[in-house]
Order: C-alpha cells, then sequence, then structure tokens
DNA sequence: CAAATTTCAGCTTAACTGACATCC
DNA sequence: CGGATGTCAGTTTAGCTGAAATTT
C-alpha cells in the first residue's frame, strides 16, 4: 500500500476533456437556441460549411453516430429549409447534403457570437498557446481515431 | 465581400473540442462495457472517488444536468450495488453518495486501461506539451464557468 | 453476390418539465 | 417563508437495432 496518504490526484485529461466540451456545449446551445436549432444542428451546418456535398452516410460517420441517427438530423434541417438534398450524379444511390440560402445566412448570423465564444475559451491563453492548444486537440484526435 | 475566395476555414476549437470528446467516450464505453456500465456512470464514479460524500444535487451541477436526471444515473449505481447514500448528519435533507468497496474495486479493475487510454491520447505529445494541455483545458474550463 | 446508402418501423434511454414533500 | 434537496410522474428526444429497397 504505497499510497495509503496519497495526495487526491488531479481530474484526468479524459474527465477535462468532458468537462470543456459540456460547457462548451451549454453556451453554444444558449447561443443558438434563439434561432430554433440545438448546438447539434448547427455543428451539422458548419460540417457543411467546410465540407459541402457530404451524404448523411460520411455525416453520420464523422458524427460517430449510425446512419439512422443522422437522417432523423437532416431531415428536421431539411424540413426548416436550411439544407437541401440532391442525388448524386455520379452514385445515384447518393443524396448529396447541401446548405441552403437560409442555411448560409443563418450560419453567417451566428458566426460573430460563436467566434466571441471561442475567443472568450481561449482568453486566458496567449495566441502561441492557443495554437498549441489546437496542435494537441489534433494530435489528440489522430491518436485515437 | 473579401473572402469570394477564400481557402477553406479549419475547424473552430469548439468543434476539436466536441471531435475529441466524441472519440474519448466511444474508447471509454467500449472499455467499460465488460463491466456493464456506461462511459457517463464510470465518469461519475471517478468524480466519486476524488470527491466522496457529494450530494446528488452537487454531483447534478459538476454535470450540468438537472437534479431529476442525475436521480437516475445515481439509483442505477446503487442497485448495482457501486455507491451508497447516507444521510448528511449535519443536514437531514442531503443524502451523501459513497463509493462502496464494490464501486472502488470497479474504478481499481478499470484504472490501467483507462490510464493506456489516456497516455494513447497525448501519445504524440512531449511530457511538457501534455502539461500544457492540461492547463489550456484547465483555463478553458474556468473561462467559460 | 457483397458492400454501401437510404429509409421505414419500433425501441431504449437519457435527458427534460412540472409538482410536491421535506428540511434549514 | 424562501431556497435547497430529493422524489414521483409524465414527456420528449437522441440514439439504437432490425429489416428492406436500391445501386455499385
Amino acid at each position: 500500500m504505497l499510497d495509503t496518504q496519497a495526495v487526491k490526484a488531479p481530474p484526468s485529461l479524459l474527465y477535462m476533456v468532458k468537462q470543456v466540451e459540456l460547457v462548451v456545449r451549454s453556451k453554444l446551445d444558449e447561443l443558438v437556441k434563439p434561432s430554433g436549432i440545438t448546438a447539434l444542428q448547427y455543428t451539422a451546418l458548419t460540417v457543411l460549411q467546410r465540407h459541402d456535398q457530404l451524404s448523411a452516410a460520411q455525416l453520420a460517420r464523422d458524427s460517430f453516430v449510425t446512419a439512422q441517427s443522422i437522417a432523423d438530423l437532416v431531415r428536421s434541417l431539411e424540413n426548416r429549409g436550411l439544407v437541401r438534398r440532391e442525388r448524386n450524379p455520379r452514385n445515384r444511390r447518393e443524396l448529396l447534403i447541401l446548405l441552403s440560402e437560409a442555411g448560409r445566412a443563418l450560419l453567417a448570423q451566428h458566426e460573430g457570437p460563436v467566434r466571441e465564444l471561442e475567443e472568450r475559451m481561449v482568453r486566458e491563453l496567449t495566441a502561441h498557446q492557443t495554437e498549441q492548444f489546437r496542435q494537441a486537440l489534433t494530435k489528440a484526435w489522430h491518436a485515437l481515431s
């Protein structure tokens, strides 16, 4: 029994990641709620902003959920007119998801506040430390994927 | 229109945090599934390991969920014999949650594999970078809470 | 035929809101 | 009495599995 009177261990990195994600999602939910969407739906829109013309199956893999689960989310976005879907001319079974004008407008509307949230998150970090933080997150993601 | 032909923006830090948390939870779920618990329940146990004698209300605030939600989780842990609850002698309305021997055993059983998962997450980082990563996460959490 | 994508149907579970009793 | 805490009841929603149709 080496650690009978050990000092309390610090929270694990795994736990810290979870805690940061929890508070981020909570703040993001508050931000986008007035637009009638959830943080989850908003995040899906930002993914489409970076990678347009994704299929639902690709989006599902990116989000660690099943294709059936993502289908509900996409249908909801489609019903709100934020995305539309088109057959991939090169592969008729695939439905590509595209941002609509309304979807782009919604993203533009939240761009400022979301950037402010991110700036708030790193306000105690220098520019260099923020860049190191980004790289650490990227490397962590790669190492586990 | 300054960015008519802008290069594709990198994923936001907010998004990176989410992605890392997603893959962490997925791997953690795999690890603890054989014990018949979820990553969520395991995480609650580790919180109790660091801060024993917490009330359900305190646990709920820590997890950004309502007291009603945490109650189900605690009851489930209690039914499995992983925690027990005792009246706070100094405050009869409070029920303190305590790890049982079975709960400690379960934590001990997963300690190694979970530490390996964490080491895998930071395997591309030096010890110094890992420490910086921890501090960045801590500061991010403080700045948003 | 095997694999990938989409969709339909039903289910489970994790969260929520609302209401209420108890206690400090 | 106001503010916490815990609990009961009911609801919603996000995710799942299973099965089928279509296409490559």
